[in-house]
DNA sequence: TATATTTAATAAAACGTTTACAATCCAAAA
DNA sequence: TTTTGGATTGTAAACGTTTTATTAAATATA
């Protein structure tokens, strides 16, 4: 039952340690006999490598932390399993860490990659404006941002989604198909929703339109606000929510309130969850470019590994616009 | 830059290696006045511990591995983001495998948390038909399966939902709704729907209606398929979904032959994910207790660790209907 | 006071690797 | 034959912990 060491195979197959480790790592010469030895008697004992003695000796673990603000949001989940499959693919373990947006998970979990001596953490849409004791643990470890530049991180390379292109097209679009008075509906405020907006706003200079408060609407969350607003801005004739959650709950309450959608009222979505295509109407809306999001960050994770410092770097990723029901 | 060492902090405290690590691990005794002697240098000079290392020496790594087919699926997503918050308030990592169903990676991930002398692993889900090496390889580290239990593995802890209390509860739900021929549609058979149609059937047996062939289709999975079916059963009067995927396409296809739902056709899935109460209409469905089975697997997973052999048991978890609007 | 007991601390080995350096082997060159 | 040099292998130290056995010091007991 004992597991075998490098030692047993070494003694079984009448060489050292040394050549043993030389011949499981590739590493180093010997002769194509001592090696299929050796591979041999691997073999036969089911002998396997105690990554902890390596890493020990090595001062490297193949392994990778993400943090993740919630996996069980589609965007993050599709993103990390993309991000955790290429990483795979070149060997490295993904340790998964999903901070709940709690500053107390946080820093637990930064100490713990720390602790178990991670070759790079890569952040995900970190909201840490407690940054303090984060960037400073984080001296040793190279890691990257990806979705939202963390508010106390300065000088790291950063990828995201072209937000402001995205918000920009999705603005467009709504003009495109014949709304004259489209709003943008906004929840939450951070790096990624002020492109989305600032997209928008360029979309309605591109058409002459001046932008107003009426223009931008952050309190829609129930069918009387909705109510409301509209029986206060009749004009509008045209929703970019800043993201399917947003739309989605959006036509619920102007279906509630018999809105033809999209008649008289187009709604466009931001993300491209799944639950968007199974609306009635189907949603519209701007899909990120998960894969392409993971393969650059994953890249940017080499070479931060291999120090080839990219710091300072931002990364743009193109949105595509996914046509549905919800406009004309 | 360079990293502190436990002989770094012993030097500088005038004392052992051997005190400032009983002191870390609060572990054999020692004065106060070294205690906090030894707590004031390690918090001044920032010294972390290095996980390798004491792995190395004590054999236990604190981490589980968990092997998931799909993290984009949200019950598995929701499943793994609560175990993974139970196993860390234990100061556990968790290394999350995402499998694809591929025997490859299966292979590889067991390989890779074996390397890593993780001190358990939890299997969600598996197929792992080709169980062979699996098994043999997970001789020494403690593994429970979730969900499904692979068909290779014996003698296991198996936690799952009652998926058999589900199946029957759903369609007695449909007959005192007012259904007369519910009908069940499956896409795969495994060991959970398996349950799930044993339910179905149990109904229709405390209904007094004889299991017919027309009671159970698998390849409803076009629009056609549905007009066919129900043209050669018009009795057919509601449907009993094994999980809400199937009930999503569904409804679609019946909105689509402009059959009204839930008047003339009552329907139920199996799951409650996300879209289901997107949809138009709102899906009716049984829910999984993701949370208390979360906590019976890590129970289970600690259990385990402590060599608390509970080989053999079996846990089922009951479900909820959750009603909503494909239902009378 | 002498002895037994409890408490605090240390020295050193061990965990399983990798690797710098040294040693050996062997064929080819001189 | 001797020398040379490349290829192959070995020796032993080192990585940063924990832990066993031991000692030293302090305290209690008789």
């Amino acid at each position: 039952m004992k597991q075998y060491s490098i030692k047993d195979i070494a003694k079984l197959c009448n060489v050292s340690t040394a050549t043993v480790s030389r011949v499981i790592n590739n590493n180093g010469r010997f002769s194509e006999e001592t090696k299929n030895k050796v591979l041999e008697v691997i073999n036969q004992t089911g002998y396997m490598i105690d990554d902890s003695a390596r890493s020990l000796r090595t001062n490297v673990t193949y392994t990778i932390g993400i943090l993740v603000p919630d996996i069980k949001n589609p965007f993050f989940a599709d993103l990390v399993q993309k991000i955790e499959e290429l990483l795979f693919s070149k060997n490295y373990s993904t340790i998964i860490c999903n901070t709940d947006k709690n500053e107390k998970k946080e820093q637990a979990y930064l100490h713990m990659l720390e602790n178990k001596k991670v070759d790079g953490i890569i952040v995900i849409s970190g909201s840490y404006q407690h940054g303090f004791k984060f960037q400073s643990s984080l001296k040793e470890i190279p890691y990257i941002c990806i979705d939202r530049e963390p508010e106390n991180f300065h000088n790291t390379v950063f990828i995201s989604s072209n937000h402001y292109q995205g918000g920009l097209d999705a603005t467009n679009y709504l003009f495109n198909r014949g709304s004259q008075f489209p709003a943008i509906v906004v929840k939450k405020i951070n790096s990624s929703t002020k492109s989305r907006i600032a997209g928008f706003k360029e979309a309605l200079k591109n058409h002459q339109v001046k932008f107003l408060k009426s223009h931008q609407e952050l309190k829609l969350t129930n069918k009387n606000a909705v109510k409301k607003f509209l029986a206060k801005n009749p004009q509008v004739d045209g929703f970019f929510a800043a993201d399917d959650n947003i739309a989605i709950s959006l036509i619920q309450y102007l279906k509630e309130l018999n809105y033809q959608i999209p008649k008289q009222i187009q709604i466009i979505g931001f993300d491209d969850i799944p639950a968007a295509n199974v609306l009635t109407p189907k949603l519209t809306t701007i899909q990120q470019n998960t894969k392409k999001i993971a393969q650059t960050a994953v890249n940017s994770m080499m070479n931060a590994i291999n120090k080839q410092n990219e710091k300072g770097s931002q990364f743009l990723i193109p949105t595509k616009l996914i046509n549905r029901e919800t406009t004309r």
